[in-house]
DNA sequence: TTTTAAATGAAAATCATTTTCATTTATAAA
DNA sequence: TTTATAAATGAAAATGATTTTCATTTAAAA
């Protein structure tokens, strides 16, 4: 937890328990949750909190790159764990059974880009790759 | 407009004024839209006509491959024209300065999918590329 | 022309997300 | 350790996108 300390100081984010409850959760399950999830699990653990303050907590915790924000089942959004913290490119990939989410830092994009901007005539200032798949332990049935 | 009227047939729509007026406007602009806004221009044409008809519309013809979502500003959903209504693979690309959408068929994601799978341990069933970037006429300062 | 299911408008409901504002709390200065 | 300050928070309400309901209309097929 020492990493997402300094992280959050060096973003200028108060050191709160409630922020390190969700990110631990994260952690733990990597898997990704609705706002509403984590507010759930966190009322377990503290009488009071709102969702709103997860929501906001969320969304910052996205802007310093903590988590990631997916678009997953009923067009909701979801966020989880981003373990590439550090500022290296990289994409990611869910299950789609568990929610699972990891991520990857390889990309062969870069062959395409030039060959893309010919084609469409853009200037491509971000790609986005984004992987749908079935995780390991779901595989194996678990 | 007959590769429309033929592809709502094939899907068992009924072929209405509104729906052609839908896909009309879509095509004539090659940008992306939110349903209200695409209801703002509808309500010109037909005195009366309902949002919900613009949303239920819009999300049949992205189902039939009409038109693709695209999550753009403010976390909302638009929709765009999706001119490769061939069943080819292929993704997009937008304008992030006048909403242009356009779609390419170039991918070259094969090439990565063992790695990624080896890396990660997931058996990949989606990937999904989006771009974002400047069109020729905004380069142009259009 | 008749029949039938799909499409629609109007109104209300849903529900995820955001805002407001008073209170609490982490942090750093004194 | 106090004190000061801005950030963080909870509660409640507001917002706003999207969906549902249901009675009516309409396209398409018989
Ligand atoms: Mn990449
Ligand atoms: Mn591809
Ligand atoms: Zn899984
Ligand atoms: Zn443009």
């Amino acid at each position: 937890m020492e990493k997402y300390k300094k992280l959050l100081k060096e973003n200028g984010l108060k050191i709160t328990p409630k922020r390190f409850a969700i990110i631990s959760y994260f952690l733990k399950n990597n898997k990704y949750f609705t706002p509403y999830e984590i507010w759930k699990f966190m009322k377990k653990k503290f009488k009071k909190i709102g969702l709103p303050t997860i929501y906001r907590n969320l969304e910052q915790f996205e802007k310093i790159g903590i988590l990631t924000r997916v678009e997953g089942e009923e067009n909701r959004f979801y966020y989880g764990i981003c373990k590439k913290t550090n500022k290296k490119h990289h994409h990611h990939i869910i299950c789609t059974s568990c929610h699972k989410i990891s991520d990857f830092e390889i990309c062969n994009f870069g062959q395409l880009k030039k060959q893309v901007e010919e084609i469409t005539e853009f200037d491509i200032k971000e790609h986005h790759l984004f992987l749908k798949g079935i995780c390991q332990n779901c595989k194996k049935g678990v």
